[in-house]
DNA sequence: ATCTATTTATAAAA
DNA sequence: TTTTTATAAATAGAT
């Protein structure tokens, strides 16, 4: 195509060579731009220069990245060394092990289970009420030793009432040694009935802490 | 270049996209070969086709490696330590994701559930109901499917020992007329009451045949 | 760069 | 797919 034409061999002449170069390497990238777009094709597209100028091109709805990842998937030629392969295999490997999981876990909430069998649903039945059972009973361990608390609380409660009581006891008596004491009495009694009862006692069973 | 001029945009048609592809899919790894031979250049050519049917060209000069390094030193755009990072993240990632799910598990099957407070063990046995009662609906299902079958397969079983008993009476009362026919209606008799009575009887219902 | 005669690529049809 | 063929596009050589 030009006014002449040429035989498909290097072209000697430097200038012509050049010329020629800078002509069909924008051909060349036109071509490339028009295939991605007519044809929905990815295109990864790199020139050197004899003189070392590089050019180049990547279809716009990919990276070179890309390309070269699928270029590797299908060639098995190695492009980057054996790290990369291994990388990428581990990917693989842990992918497919969360799709079963997720499909476990899916199962697991009943859903998708059409496609289960009936002996696989018993399965699936035993494991949710084992499931099931050990949670409740975790859930009674929490009851156990939210009432063992309350006993405790309970004892320590009468305990002080108790040990109260004989304070008082005893300020009554002293009051009625020494008079005017009265207004005393009455600054501790009003004390303790301002106190939220909460406040009153302490428990003293740190292993009986646990969260709930 | 052709019978009619083309707009540089996606051709809708797929059989003439197809051709397309290939027609130009040949012209450019044709001019890329020529660019290469004519001007001493360094090519490398990657086209994917919609289809994913990769097609490679690389100037005989050199290698699909070779340019990626002198595209490595030029380009200062990172290849391989980027797709390294991106592949360690991504293994990250998925690991992060496959960890949760195998706790999720775990914990759905009563395991390792120590950790959890009232309120998430309260979450945890709702889900685990709920995929008890779809799994458990599911298994109502076929046990529907199941007894409709048995219905029509004993029903089946009436009308053939119907057939079947006046089969006899006709055979009896022409043995009567034939006196010498009574050897015949004892074998017939002895056949039916060896076969098991699972095999006297072929159901004709297609959709009841679900896999259990 | 730009022009243009010619070659080459290819769109449409088969 | 591949071939055919009319036409569009690319480009060699000149300027």
């Amino acid at each position: 195509m030009g006014r002449g034409k040429i035989e498909i061999k290097r072209i000697e002449n430097s200038t012509n060579r050049h010329v020629t170069y800078s002509k069909r390497m924008n051909g060349i990238v036109k071509k490339a731009r028009e295939i991605s777009v007519l044809c929905d094709a990815k295109v990864s597209l790199v020139i050197f220069s004899s003189s070392g100028k590089m050019k180049e091109f990547c279809s716009p709805s990919t990276t070179l990245i890309n390309i070269l990842d699928m270029y590797h998937k299908r060639s098995s030629k190695r492009l980057w060394d054996a790290k990369h392969e291994n990388l990428s295999n581990e990917i693989d490997r842990i992918k497919k092990e969360n799709d079963n999981m997720q499909i476990e876990l899916r199962h697991m909430k009943g859903e998708d289970i059409t496609s289960l069998n009936h002996k696989e649903l018993m399965l699936l039945e035993e494991a949710l009420g084992n499931g099931l059972s050990s949670i409740r009973e975790r859930q009674m361990d929490y009851l156990r030793i939210a009432k063992k608390k309350d006993e405790i609380l309970e004892e320590e409660n009468k305990r002080l009432n108790f040990t109260l009581h004989q304070q008082e006891m005893a300020m009554e008596a002293a009051s009625r040694d020494v008079d005017d004491d009265y207004n005393y009495e009455q600054r501790v009694r009003g004390y303790n009935s301002q106190m939220p009862f909460s406040f009153r006692v302490q428990p003293i069973q740190p292993n009986l802490q646990e969260r709930m």
